[in-house]
DNA sequence: CTAGTTTCCTTAAAGGTATTAAGCAAATGA
DNA sequence: TCATTTGCTTAATACCTTTAAGGAAACTAG
């Protein structure tokens, strides 16, 4: 029997290739397997088991939203910085939705990089550079910031703006007008 | 053997709370069958099959979030409406997780009783009538809102705010501030 | 170039899950 | 009290995860 050729890495990428196209829960030992033409006994050697496996995903997707974000960043402030960096956000959910279920339902996880997540709250925080904000205004900008386009994309992707004609780029856009404005105008405590 | 006394009504109302016991994607048809002394195949009588289960499951989380939220409600307007609803709908997620769960999981499937949906739209806009928002700032307004609540929500109960001391509760409320700040001052498009 | 070792996969097996079909026993009601 | 309906059990199929043990292929020495 030839060999597969299998790494723990190449098993990551496969399963987030998988996750986002069957979604993340259905991502299964087996299916994997599958695709690799080998015995679900096989994946053992390199990873763990499934909770290691959707760990990998979850940390693969992570990395991979920080870097687009940090590209989106480069060069930018104020608004341009908080649109850039906001839509290169949107735009990786709609484009991997398994790995984006992937990086949030790990968030509590030990197993997991805690690289990927400071490097995101990095990122949020040198777009409120662009803003005048002190701590802790700074810290409750960043978690409404994250908030708000995790939610957005979230409820996206689930199909709750779909009962709605309005498109969901335009309230998206104005979302982010209006989040510009307020971390513009901050309100006193 | 005696019987058991299953209701369609009984098992989803059980498995709501298994679920926030449990975590919703741990509810199986097995530990609920256990939880009734009963074996598994005997549910089937009463549930067309596990994913009707978790859809009773989200239809009834919808229904009491909706409840709880008009009961906050009620007789408020303005940022006093605003912060009521939002602090009903963060109680809500907060005490019963699993339910939560099921009801963000569930937005897509066609099996689900869309009035809860509507219901939440609907209690949604009358807050903004405490505010001056024409269409369509009105429904951008209302995914904008509705993408905090449960951005926040969905990343607070994930473990997302626990790495920076700033007390969770203090964020929400300035991130409520923030929000009635920008509802008043929406900017123009 | 061959023998020993390591590496990678397979087979085998145990245990958990969902789901359907058939059967039996308890409650219902004529 | 008998027949029917109702509600559960048993049985069977088909998945899934995971561990342990065995074999073949690929390395590594001599």
């Amino acid at each position: 029997m030839a060999r597969a050729g299998m790494t723990a890495e190449r098993l990551t990428r496969a399963a987030a290739d998988l996750a986002d196209e069957i979604g993340f829960a259905n991502v299964t030992v087996s299916a994997l397997a599958r695709l690799f033409g080998v015995k679900p006994a096989a994946l053992y050697a390199h990873v763990k088991d499934l909770r290691d496996l959707r760990a990998r995903v979850a940390s693969l997707a992570l990395t991979e939203l920080a870097d687009r974000a940090a590209s989106a960043l480069a060069g930018r402030a104020g608004k341009d910085a908080l649109v850039a960096f906001a839509n290169a956000y949107r735009a990786y959910a709609k484009e991997h939705p398994g790995r984006y279920a992937a990086a949030q339902l790990e968030l509590d996880s030990e197993a997991i990089d805690v690289s990927a997540g400071v490097r995101h709250a990095e990122m949020t925080r040198a777009i409120l550079r662009g803003y005048d904000l002190a701590e802790p205004d700074q810290t409750d900008a960043v978690r409404m910031l994250h908030s708000t386009f995790h939610g957005y994309v979230s409820l996206e992707t689930a199909g709750g703006f779909r009962r709605h004609p309005r498109e969901a780029d335009a309230s998206w856009s104005r979302t982010l007008d209006a989040l510009d404005a307020v971390l513009r105008n901050w309100p006193p405590a």
